[in-house]
DNA sequence: CTAAACTTTCAATACTTTCTGAAAGTTTAT
DNA sequence: ATAAACTTTCAGAAAGTATTGAAAGTTTAG
């Protein structure tokens, strides 16, 4: 296999993860891009390479800028914004998984802890939902303190205590 | 807050998080209706409970058992199919594990893989396009693994080693 | 200030996913 | 065998999401 056609592959596949991770496609290819782009790429750069219009670079640009995983770069001389991606890996899965925390876990747990205080009657169905309730949010609370030493973890000491894990 | 309140706002929040899982809300809230009825439910039930039609039940409970979180019950002296939810947060945990791994994690380390093996030329390109891939490899084979540990982990024996990694 | 260079917005459109409901299929009881 | 009870399928409708491209907005150079 070629360089190019290993590119847009790699290009391709981190598109479809991206749907699997809370970004879209579109993000995906833009941030796969950056990702093994040796030097900052502006908004036409990325129109080009993925042919897709300005205003759809320029919105996933931003989306990615938001989730704290692409930056703007200025190049001296230059009056165009170029944009470069965070390559550090563990840096890159940290922020994803401080993203997801606070998009997904945040609100269940949220309302975990509100319908834990609901009153219970007597029915079978509604003992059962109070047992549910309590278990998936002492799960949840679990995870979400699991998630925060990650987050805050440095990299040599979390996979340390990892591969211990993993014998 | 009352408990009829407090079911539907539970039901609501597990389908949102379904979305961000790889369900969808429909598998997300039959799911929660599972999980909270202290008996198994029919597809009618489920149609009833949260107003959807017979096609859309079907095809989301087949869904569900495909994941492998959802089965069939036969109730004696009854015709009709019942369902039940797994109820063990952590065996739910795992078998979400195992699937997201199966459909994620699995197709994007074929990928890098392939792509690892491209030649690469003396372009600039080239050689950061190498370097990002075999970071990206070693990192998600560092993550299968972790996950394979997770996934055929003892609840207990797993949460003891999180919990001291959480001090 | 003005014009060129560049970025952002957003209404219209294209595309994707989900849902419905009725028809077809299957199973069970008699 | 047949009819009632139940399950599955699937084409079309509805809802949701992503994309375009042109117009509006902003910044910079001179």
């Amino acid at each position: 296999m070629k360089y190019t056609e290993a590119k847009q592959e790699l290009i391709q596949a981190w598109g479809n993860l991206g749907s699997s991770w809370g970004l879209n496609k579109t993000m995906g290819q833009i941030h796969a891009l950056l990702m093994i782009s040796p030097k900052p790429l502006s908004t036409e750069d990325i129109m080009e390479e993925l042919s897709i219009s300005r205003g759809n670079a320029n919105m996933n640009i931003r989306a990615l800028m938001d989730w704290g995983i692409v930056s703007k770069v200025a190049l001296p001389g230059e009056r165009k914004e170029y944009f470069k991606s965070e390559k550090d890996i563990w840096a890159l899965a940290r922020q994803v998984a401080r993203e997801r925390r606070k998009r997904e876990l945040e609100p269940i747990l949220k309302v975990l802890k509100e319908v834990n205080e609901a009153q219970t009657d007597s029915s079978d169905e509604s003992k059962e939902f109070k047992k549910v309730v309590k278990e998936l949010k002492n799960f949840a609370e679990k995870s979400d303190n699991l998630l925060e030493t990650f987050i805050k973890a440095e990299e040599s000491w979390f996979w340390n205590t990892v591969l211990k894990m993993m014998k």
